[in-house]
Formats: structure tokens, C-alpha cells, sequence
DNA sequence: CGGCTTTGACCTGCGC
DNA sequence: GCGCAGGTCAAAGCCG
């Protein structure tokens, strides 16, 4: 059987899941114009501490569509991004890209929005942090009472009829989840490394079933474990950093990112809960992109 | 026996 | 307040 990179990415911070069962109220669209092959990052490098989730938001365009949101291939909800704490990551001073651009819908350019909306839903939350925990959590976790806190995550379609992917780490299943509106069951995974709090979740989209969505939370703070067959992840890194892969998948950059203007990245942390997203929005050719790590073939 | 998956129960957040 | 859906826990079972 063949395994197609699906391509399509996003980035954020927990609310901005995608979830096929819901469907934003917003639309947004990105514009095409330059792209900065040297912002381009590796695969590894996102799954991994050395790279921020920042930088993928530069080394991926994304366009989320709410008409697509439903299942669609591509199709991502974006929620809130700011909350000015990435799961720990206070690292992230990503340098940014000055001459993105970005078109939104006129459902964004007005009234009120999905961005405004998850504008209040942050300060609430912000408001809740600094106030007085409304609940807790007494299974052990949030012992004293914290607020949950939410990694940056990002995700990306794969086309494989494997479920679970193989991206150079281990991770150990604790959970499924059927999903509404959706005949294929969500599977929770958590990275199996000792201090290691990365998880993910892997679904499959029910539109396209051959599509799996793939959602990272968090960041590695290990290396990659040297159990990798045919060291695919080496692979699959010098794939994702060569430009002529790049020049010739057909649109892997056809997406621009939002204007990092609006990217305020450390104390402040506030940005448009679309710039998280990111999309490669021509299926063609991303097997040159794609190593066999994540598109090996199932006997 | 250790590591992993499965699966039902439980918890949290959110919308009505 | 209630119900729903997503997310997590943890016991039980499976497998090498």
C-alpha cells in the first residue's frame, strides 16, 4: 500500500484543535506572496526541543477554511493562541518574518469574529489565572490547584492507512476516544520518554479516510531514540530542508503565512489564531518531501 | 516480566 | 444546573 504526506500542518496552543465535528464561524484565507526558503525547518527539528513551534509557522503555510473544516482534508479549526504561557516553552523569541501577508475573510475583517471571540475566551482566562482557580483537577495532576496548562501543538494530514505514524519517537497509547460525527475513534499517545510530556493524538479524517490527522502537543526534550529503522528521521529531515524538494512538490508553499506583525512572540505572546496553521494544499508530490519514516508502507 | 494496548470510568470544559 | 463531548486515568489483558 502507498502512504501520501498529506501536508497539511498547523500549529498552536490547545483550544485550536482541530476537531472535524465542529465548525468555526470564521473563515480565513492567506495570501501567496514570498517565501523565505531559509526559514524552513526539518521535520525533526519539529517534533524536537531544537526547534520552537514558531519557526513552524514560518517553515509552513496554513489556510484554514471553515467551509473545510467539517473532515475536509486540509481543514483546520484554529482557536485561541495567546495565553502568554506555552506549556513552558518561554523560549520561543522567534525572530519574524517581516513581509508576510495576509487576506482575511470578510467574516474576520468584521463583527464579531472567531478571533474576537477567542480574544475573550483569553482574557477570561487570563482573568481566571490571576483570580481564584474556578475548578481543579483532584485525579492527582493540578495537586495544588492549578490551571491546566496547554502546550503548543501542531498538527498535519498524512495520507496512510496506518494509523499511528512513524516519526522517530515512542509513544505509548493511553486512550481512544470516539469522536462525533465520525465513524474512526481519536487515539491519545504520550511520548514514553522518562520526563517527557509530549503527547499526540491521531485521527482519521471521516471524509477522507485515508487521510490521518496527526496533532502534536508540546515539545520533545530529548533526542530522537536510536531505534529508528533505516534512520529515517535523517532522512525525512534533509527532505524537509531541501529547497528542491521544496520548489518541486507542487505548492508546498503556495499558502503564506499571516503577518508576524501580528506575532508577538515571549511575555506578551499574542498573535491570530490562524498563524498557527499551516497547509500544504497540493497533495502531488510531497512524497519527495515525506521520507519513508512517516510514509513507510505497511506489508 | 515488562511494556504496550484496550476499554470503561471519571473528570473538565462548554454550550444551552 | 444539566447534558454533551473531549481528554485522561487506570485496571485488565495481551504479547514478545
Amino acid at each position: 500500500m502507498t502512504n501520501e504526506h498529506k501536508g497539511f500542518c498547523y500549529h498552536g496552543e490547545w483550544d485550536d484543535v482541530y476537531t472535524p465535528t465542529s465548525a468555526p464561524a470564521a473563515s480565513y484565507s492567506t495570501t501567496q506572496q514570498g517565501f523565505d526558503p531559509s526559514s524552513y525547518m526539518n521535520f525533526s527539528e519539529c517534533l524536537h526541543g531544537s526547534m520552537d513551534y514558531n519557526s513552524l509557522t514560518r517553515a509552513f503555510a496554513f489556510f484554514p477554511s471553515s467551509s473545510e473544516v467539517e473532515g475536509k482534508p486540509g481543514a483546520v479549526q484554529v482557536g485561541e493562541l495567546g495565553g502568554g504561557d506555552v506549556g513552558g516553552n518561554s523560549e520561543t523569541n522567534v525572530p519574524v518574518t517581516p513581509n508576510s501577508s495576509v487576506s482575511l475573510s470578510s467574516s474576520e475583517a468584521g463583527g464579531t469574529t472567531d478571533s474576537e471571540k477567542l480574544k475573550k475566551e483569553h482574557e477570561a482566562k487570563e482573568s481566571e489565572d490571576g483570580g481564584e482557580p474556578s475548578k481543579k483537577l483532584n485525579k492527582g495532576k493540578n495537586k495544588k490547584g492549578e490551571k491546566r496548562r496547554r502546550d503548543p501543538r501542531f498538527a498535519f494530514m498524512t495520507k496512510s492507512e496506518v494509523d499511528h505514524l512513524e516519526d522517530g519517537y515512542r509513544w505509548r497509547k493511553y486512550g481512544q476516544k470516539a469522536v462525533k460525527n465520525s465513524p474512526y475513534p481519536r487515539s491519545y499517545y504520550r511520548c514514553t520518554t522518562q520526563k517527557c510530556t509530549v503527547k499526540k493524538r491521531v485521527e482519521r479524517s471521516f471524509q477522507e479516510p485515508s487521510i490521518v490527522i496527526t496533532t502534536y502537543e508540546g515539545q520533545h526534550n530529548h533526542p530522537i531514540p536510536a531505534t529508528l529503522r533505516g534512520n529515517a528521521v535523517t532522512m525525512f529531515s534533509h527532505s524537509m530542508s531541501t529547497p528542491n524538494h521544496l520548489g518541486s512538490s507542487q505548492g508546498f508553499l503556495v499558502h503564506q503565512m499571516p503577518p508576524m506583525s501580528n506575532l508577538v512572540i515571549g511575555s506578551g505572546y499574542t498573535y491570530p489564531p490562524y498563524v498557527n496553521q499551516c497547509q500544504i494544499p497540493d497533495y502531488g508530490l510531497l512524497q519527495d518531501i515525506i521520507p519513508s519514516m512517516i510514509l513507510k508502507q505497511e506489508p
